[in-house]
DNA sequence: TGGCAGCCATACGGCACGGTATGGTAAGGT
DNA sequence: ACCTTACCATACCGTGCCGTATGGCTGCCA
């Protein structure tokens, strides 16, 4: 062989970043628990060694990839949405486009399933915390109370939650439900009072 | 002293129901990877050795707890208030009996976060399936097309898994709401068409 | 061409847990 | 008084993982 990639050294060395994706990978597949340092490093074929040049410890490997995906969100659907003027249509745009978001919604999925790792709890905190607070507010900008409004809002990331679940833990599920803006829709009518 | 309770052995002799039930709780609590056969002993008062009398592995044991579950199950809401003939009322009451089940909807929350343990999916599976076959038949009943009765028992089913996944995971964001019955009399006003 | 920085392999110690082997003790039958 | 049965403790090994120590190799720059 004239001159292949030696496998024992990968030919472009392996950046902060590359180990940060693909624990964010794993993250969004099996959970944060998941995330070990050795499995991890014969994945990308390399030993721990590379990965303790990179990283302290494991714990700053799944500190990094939660604070990726933080800061990640500054770019979601609230932030990209969240200027539309007129309320009931960027409620509607904003239901439609958080389900549409399907890698961050697995993403969220995930991390509920780790809900339990210490590490984790402020992040989910956080992302549920600013996602409901902007849902009340959509409400109440409807003209709702603000009881109703947080009850609307509850049902809603609800229904956003629940159905990131079903999809992990039993896809077969939701299948059965084919049109998903469908799906959507009907939860923008029963919650979004009617435009006419 | 005169004659206390030795700690080294426990009062009572352990049965194998009392493992079971501890595995129930600590699943309920931490999921089924936190059932680990030393600490739990230890919790118990007990080590390993008498585990292992009453039980062949670890696995045993959480079998053993799931099945339980399971049949518990035939006790649950669904069998519960399936017989009620009026199909919007047997949709209402199903509904908030679905809510008020705390101790049901919490172990199904916490069964939700192992799901990647491949020893649960076949109970999530087989009681996801029961459930929304269920709702689906409930929402036909009321003389909706199929489709359509799918969609709203998704999306029934994922506001009830929702609910207790917040609940689990961030339940600030749900203590929030006060009202839980309003909170599904607008569930359910949103999905049962209107009596009057 | 020597040296240094970046990147990684290898080898080791340690901990937590699963599972086994084996022995010990209390209670009740005979 | 003996034996059995139920129940449990202790000690031990294997494994998978974390973290450390240390010694390469490779390219680049003086």
């Amino acid at each position: 062989m004239p001159s292949p990639k030696k496998k024992a050294r990968p030919a472009a060395p392996l950046s902060r970043e590359a180990w940060v994706k693909a624990a964010t990978n794993l993250i969004a597949l099996e959970g944060v628990q998941a995330v070990a340092v050795e499995p991890l490093a014969l994945a990308l074929g390399v030993t721990k060694g590379s990965f303790y040049w990179h990283f302290r410890n494991r714990d700053e490997l799944i500190q990094a990839a939660l604070e990726a995906w933080e800061q990640d969100q500054s770019a979601d659907v609230v932030t990209r949405y969240g200027g539309i003027v007129d309320p009931r249509r960027r409620l509607r745009v904003l239901l439609f486009a958080a389900f549409e978001d399907v890698a961050n919604g697995k993403f969220f999925a995930a991390l509920a399933v780790s809900s339990g790792d210490p590490r984790v709890q402020p992040y989910l905190r956080r992302a549920t915390e600013r996602r409901l607070a902007f849902g009340v507010e959509a409400f109440q900008a409807l003209g709702l109370a603000e009881d109703e409004a947080r009850q609307r809002a509850l049902l809603a990331y609800a229904a956003y939650a629940g159905y990131f679940q079903l999809l992990r833990t039993t896809p077969e599920a939701v299948a059965a439900v084919t049109d998903l803006s469908g799906y959507v829709r009907r939860l923008a009518d029963a919650l979004v009072p009617d435009l006419r």
